[in-house]
DNA sequence: GCGTTACTTGACGTCATGGTCAAGAACCGT
DNA sequence: ACGGTTCTTGACCATGACGTCAAGTAACGC
């Protein structure tokens, strides 16, 4: 949609933005499962315009998806490598991983792989759980970090702390991060 | 329902029992929101007989509530309570609740609070948090248990296992049994 | 301006769920 | 075995979502 073969006619191109704004904040609030009629009607068209432009939701999750999310997730994993401390990479990011859970309902969708099918979104997982799995083998180098932690493991409280957020409602994010730091406290080994 | 003031007819009472029964296996099964056709079904009536007979899903769940999940709640109140050493107590309860929400996602239901409005179910949430805070003063007071964990923070991980374990589907007990060390784990003071 | 074509609309069909109720079936006392 | 009463049925309405398409509207090229 970004590129088209044939140049859409002006209001088509209105339309689009249009949509993807609205998708943008929409799916930010009430995640990625929204009525689409829900877009529709705050991008001001009838949901046959977003059918037309975009095939469907996952047409337009992928359009808005690197934007809503990618490049959050990513600079997660930038950041956190720029820690020297493997511990302390390695908790940060599980850290930020999860607070952007809370923050944006949209990521759960994304990490809880509810969207079979999509490319985009796929490769989006794959590549933060390599990312964890490589912090996590380094922490657990040090061995500070328990030794029988597997990668799937951290893909799974990743993937439970996305359940949670999603149904957080209205917990406060201060418990929420307190609580973060018991699991990430029982990962370490015993001292 | 358990003493009608009338005496029922015999086949009223034997529905009665049949979709207390079925409605056993299907909220075992699918949880309290499972669709009441589904019980009417596996009863072998209409589902108009069960709003007649328990005026809606709410009677239906304060009808089974009791044999299908206060029971083992209470149970395991009580075999924690028989562990002489308060930090196992205390350990022993959270795990084999949080185990019990594997098993049944029935539990989560009545846990998750998802019923607001029926006496019973809330007097059975009352009950287990109160259970549990007691056990954590308790476990709190050898200082092997962090002091700064609250009894809300218990509550919700608690809730928080509900909403994991109803999502769990597939995943495996063990795992599942594995990451909720790391909690419990985590709630320890550091050595 | 005007015809052609791209674009948009919103009513429609569908499905899954919750809940209701008039009409018919089953039971029970006599 | 029959009448009155209790009980059950399943069609019915409502809601809220998805996805489609014929018909109407608006932009573009000339």
């Amino acid at each position: 949609m970004s590129t088209p073969a044939t140049r859409l006619r002006a209001d088509a191109r209105r339309n689009v933005e249009g949509i993807r704004t609205a998708a943008l904040d929409v799916f930010r609030e009430r995640g990625l499962n929204s009525p689409l009629e829900e877009v529709a009607r705050a991008a001001g068209v009838s949901k046959g315009t977003i059918y037309h432009r975009f095939g469907g939701r996952q047409g337009l999750i992928e359009a808005v998806v690197e934007e809503l999310v990618a490049e959050r997730i990513r600079g997660i994993g930038v950041a956190a490598g720029e820690i020297a401390d493997p511990v302390e990479r390695f908790e940060h990011y599980l850290r930020e991983i999860w607070l952007l859970q809370y923050d944006e309902p949209a990521v759960n969708d994304v990490l809880l792989r509810a969207l079979p099918g999509s490319e985009p979104v796929a490769a989006l997982c794959e590549h933060a759980a390599e990312t964890a799995a490589r912090f996590l083998a380094d922490a657990q180098a040090t061995g500070v970090v328990r030794a029988d932690v597997t990668p799937e493991d951290v893909d799974l409280l990743i993937w439970e702390r996305g359940i949670i957020a999603r149904a957080c409602g209205q917990q406060p994010r201060e418990g929420y991060r307190r609580r973060l730091e018991y699991t990430l406290r029982g990962l370490r080994a015993a001292a």
